[in-house]
DNA sequence: CTACATACCGAACGTTTGTTATGAATGTGC
DNA sequence: GCACATTCATAACAAACGTTCGGTATGTAG
């Protein structure tokens, strides 16, 4: 009943790290069974044994996106609260490191498939819907604490902060030299520092 | 020298058109010459006709993407200046309507595959550029009108602006119903209305 | 009318794609 | 050691791909 002289979920996991490397290097659109195999000096047969076809790939990759974005190596240590953790969250999405444009190259690609099949359409709904809510605890934290103000509606917050964000990730991905890591936190904090600002605006 | 029972532009715009059409509905990854001969009820050999290969069809879409967003029907006529102008410049990308939502669905994802081709990502670069000094051009004229506070950089400005807004490109079309049109206007002038107040912050 | 250039179809080409089947290793359970 | 399950390479497959090309129709130029 268990013959196993590998390690299933290790080489499932291989495989998955394979896809990423061919995904960062050449996109959503360079995303083929053989590459896939070579990327890892395999064959196309032990990738279909551990991925039933292309589309479970795809779906797996789009999977470990919001995970690895959430198991990025912390900037800052600290469990912070507030306007401070909502700073670390949106930092966290940043290519500020290697490995986080690897990442961000490969989101941004994603976003070509997702919005033509119906199914990753829903899971990468879902998942920013994910997101927002993580930045709306930390918004609503941040008004408890008198940081933000707190007639302001959070969710409409954290929506502004996560498309000022991605945005973001947009831009420095095209336009690296112009902003590199620094420049992207010194905007960051500008942004945050005018949701601070933002308490006596009326409509 | 000049045998023309049919007009070269119109029937190049044509082609172009049915390219829109496929990449409107299936993205990037569903751009193939029959697929575009197929939508203008043509063969491939009318398509290969017009544009030399695959390649010169994705680099003339891309091309447009930035024409079409520019000729997009006003939202309001009269020519604004300053603080108005720059609003009027972020609600002209946002899809506010089923022609603006087309755009920005090809728009999104026309960065995988420019992400990937160093010649695409060259021209992107370029354009978003562009994009960026139009908004700064009209962030200053708002600086000088004492709309915006004259001490905070242009540029960083145009920047968190472009990227606020694209981001919320994203947002928009993976949860179209919780981001309708009125929606988006509402957050646009929320973020301005922040920059505006953001007159008494330092470092 | 003759020559010629353009417009376009239709089909073929070689390649690459996702998928599937065969079969040889290599282990475990009894 | 005799089944049997797992692992994986190899190879085949049809489908779809970008590209190329011969052929036909239809215009203009002289």
């Amino acid at each position: 009943m268990s013959p196993a002289r590998t390690d299933h979920d290790a080489r499932r996991h291989d495989v998955s790290e394979a896809v990423w490397r061919v995904l960062a290097e050449h996109g959503f659109a360079g995303l083929t069974l053989r590459a896939v195999a070579a990327a890892m000096g395999a064959s196309t047969g032990l990738v279909t044994h551990y991925f039933a076809g292309k589309h479970e790939l795809i779906a797996h990759a789009l999977d470990i996106l919001e995970a690895r974005t959430r198991q990025r190596p912390r900037l800052e240590a600290p469990a912070a609260t507030g306007l401070p953790a909502l700073r670390i969250h949106l930092l966290d999405i940043l290519p500020l490191t290697p490995d986080g444009v690897a990442i961000n190259r490969i989101w941004v690609g994603s976003w070509d498939v997702a919005l033509s099949d119906p199914a990753l359409f829903a899971a990468q709904a879902t998942r920013y819907e994910r997101i927002r809510a993580v930045l709306r605890a930390a918004i609503e934290d941040a008004q408890r604490l008198g940081e933000l103000p707190a007639r302001a509606d959070a969710w409409r917050l954290a929506t502004t902060a996560l498309s000022f964000t991605h945005g973001l990730v947009v831009q420095a991905l095209f336009a690296p030299d112009r902003l590199p890591p620094e420049h992207q936190i010194e905007l960051v904090d500008d942004f945050l520092a005018g949701l601070a600002a933002d308490a006596d605006q009326s409509t």
